[in-house]
DNA sequence: ACACTGACTTAGGCGGTCATTAGTCAGCTA
DNA sequence: TAGCTGACTAATGACCGCCTAAGTCAGTGT
C-alpha cells in the first residue's frame, strides 16, 4: 500500500546468504525460465486460463501470428504444459483443441501474480480485469505464505539448502 | 498433489468468459512482460533477492556477460525495479551499488512462484534450495486466496471487468 | 466434383538477446 | 606517478522471436 519509500533493503540474509561459490545451476527459476521465456509463452497459457481451447482462438485473442502460435502451441504439448486432442462438433468436422494439463494449470499462480504486479505498478487507472473466487466471490490474490499461516514479506525469507542427500553441491 | 491426472478442464469461465471483443489489450499480464521479458532480467532479480548488490556479484552470480548485466541493471533502473546509488566501504573507492526498490521487491511473488512450479515439475530430486519464514522458520509458499481465506484453485476463478468507468472499454 | 474453411507450413526479413573480445575510465594504493 | 581493480562501453557475430505474405492440406457442405 505504501507506493513511495524506495530502496527498501529488501535480501533474503539467510543461512546460505553469501553463497559465493554456489552458482544457483540448478536453481529451478532458470529451469522454469528454460520452458516458458517467451512472451508468446506467456500469452497463449493466459488465453488457456481464459478459455480459449482452438489453434485460432489462441491466434486471435493473444494477437499473436500462425507460424508463432503454431510453434508455441507445439513446444507447450511438447513441454507437458497442454495436451492436443481430437475433438469435433456437431456437423463440423474433426478438429484438434489444445487444453491445459495439471503442469500448465499449476503455472497459474505465476501469471496471477504477474498480472497483480502489473495491475499495481503499471496501471494509472486501476486493474482493467479483476479476479473472483467462484465460491464465494471475494477478490482473489497471489501472496506468500508460511506452513504456519503467516503472510510473508519480501525482507522475511531465509533461503536454505533443501535436500541434505550426499555432498553434490561442493564448490 | 495429483500429478497424474492430465487434461484437467481448467478454465475462467466467469462473467467475462466468451470474450471475442475484448482482446486483452491493456492486460498487465503484457504490461509487466513488456517491461521484463528476457531471462536475463530475471536472473539479476533473482540475485537482487539473494542479496547482491554490486555489478560484479550481479554479473557472476547469475553467469551474464558484463554487457547484458550493464544493459540489463540500466534497464531495470529505468523501469523502477531498482535504484543506484554510491557507495564506499572503507578503503575502497566510491562506487555505485544497486538495489531493489519497492516496485522490484513485489515481483517476489512472480519469482518464488516460478521457482516452486519448476521444484515440482523440472526437479526429479526435490528442490535443490527452499524458502523459509525468518519468524516461525516454516516453509514458504506462493498460493492463491481470496479475501475470505480460502485458497483458490485453478478451477475455481472467474474473471470479471473491473472498474466501471465511463465506456472506455467497447468493441 | 468443387469450393470453403480452419489449421496449419514455408519463405523471407527485421530487430532483439546473447556471448566473446577488446578496450576505457576513475580513483585508490604503492 | 604508475599500476591495479572494479565497473563499465564498443564492436562483432550467432541465434532467436516475431512479423507478413503466400502457400498446403484435409474434411464438409453443395
Amino acid at each position: 500500500m505504501n507506493a513511495m519509500s524506495n530502496a527498501s533493503p529488501i535480501a533474503m540474509t539467510g543461512a546460505l546468504a553469501p553463497r559465493e561459490s554456489w552458482v544457483a545451476r540448478q536453481c529451478s527459476v532458470e529451469r522454469a525460465l528454460q520452458v516458458i521465456h517467451t512472451r508468446s509463452a506467456f500469452l497463449i497459457l493466459r488465453e488457456a486460463y481464459y478459455g480459449a481451447t482452438r489453434f485460432d482462438e489462441f491466434s486471435r485473442r493473444a494477437r499473436l501470428s500462425e507460424p508463432v502460435t503454431a510453434t508455441r502451441l507445439r513446444e507447450l504439448v511438447a513441454a507437458g504444459l497442454m495436451v492436443r486432442e481430437p475433438y469435433q462438433e456437431p456437423g463440423q468436422r474433426t478438429r484438434d483443441r489444445y487444453r491445459l494439463t495439471d503442469m500448465g494449470a499449476e503455472l497459474l499462480p505465476v501469471l496471477v501474480a504477474l498480472m497483480q504486479w502489473g495491475d499495481r505498478w503499471l496501471q494509472e487507472d486501476g486493474a482493467p480485469v479483476a479476479l473472483r473466487h467462484s465460491g464465494c466471490g471475494e477478490p482473489v490474490t497471489a501472496q506468500l505464505r508460511c506452513d504456519a499461516g503467516h503472510q510473508v514479506e519480501p525482507g522475511e525469507l531465509d533461503l536454505v539448502r533443501a535436500a541434505p542427500a550426499a555432498g553434490v553441491l561442493s564448490p
